[in-house]
DNA sequence: GGAATGACTCTTT
DNA sequence: TAAAGAGCCATTC
């Protein structure tokens, strides 16, 4: 159980950003002890159900932009909830870096 | 055991 | 942070 500790980890670091911030991949990566596993945690987003209660919608990429082709659901979804949070964002990126989660 | 893949990041240009 | 290249972690075939 020591790979599904991982997974766990970074559920728990994603449940820990507070409403209305964002945090980036390595970020996460790093605060669930798994530095430079950042793509890791795109790997798990992306196999989250769609009625996760994971704030998947709380992590970008380390230039503050969503990593998603604009249109996809996901994308919309995703800027629909950041946009619900007073998290305002122009396009895909972010307008503020205050944004940013700072543990 | 190696090669390919992915919602990435970092260091230089 | 714009663009390009190399690097890192785990899953999958």
């Amino acid at each position: 159980m020591d790979n599904n500790d991982r997974e766990i980890r970074l559920y728990t670091v994603i449940q820990g950003i507070p409403v209305g911030k964002v945090a980036t991949y390595g970020q996460i990566a790093s605060l669930a002890g798994l530095p430079g596993a950042a793509r890791l945690v795109g790997k798990i987003l992306s196999g989250l159900p769609a009625d996760t209660s994971l704030p998947w919608h709380r992590v970008i990429n380390a230039a503050g932009k969503i990593s998603m082709p604009e249109g996809s659901d996901s994308f919309n979804e995703q800027k629909k909830r950041l946009t619900a949070e007073n998290i305002i964002l122009t396009g895909s990126q972010i307008i503020l870096k205050q944004y940013l989660w700072k543990p």
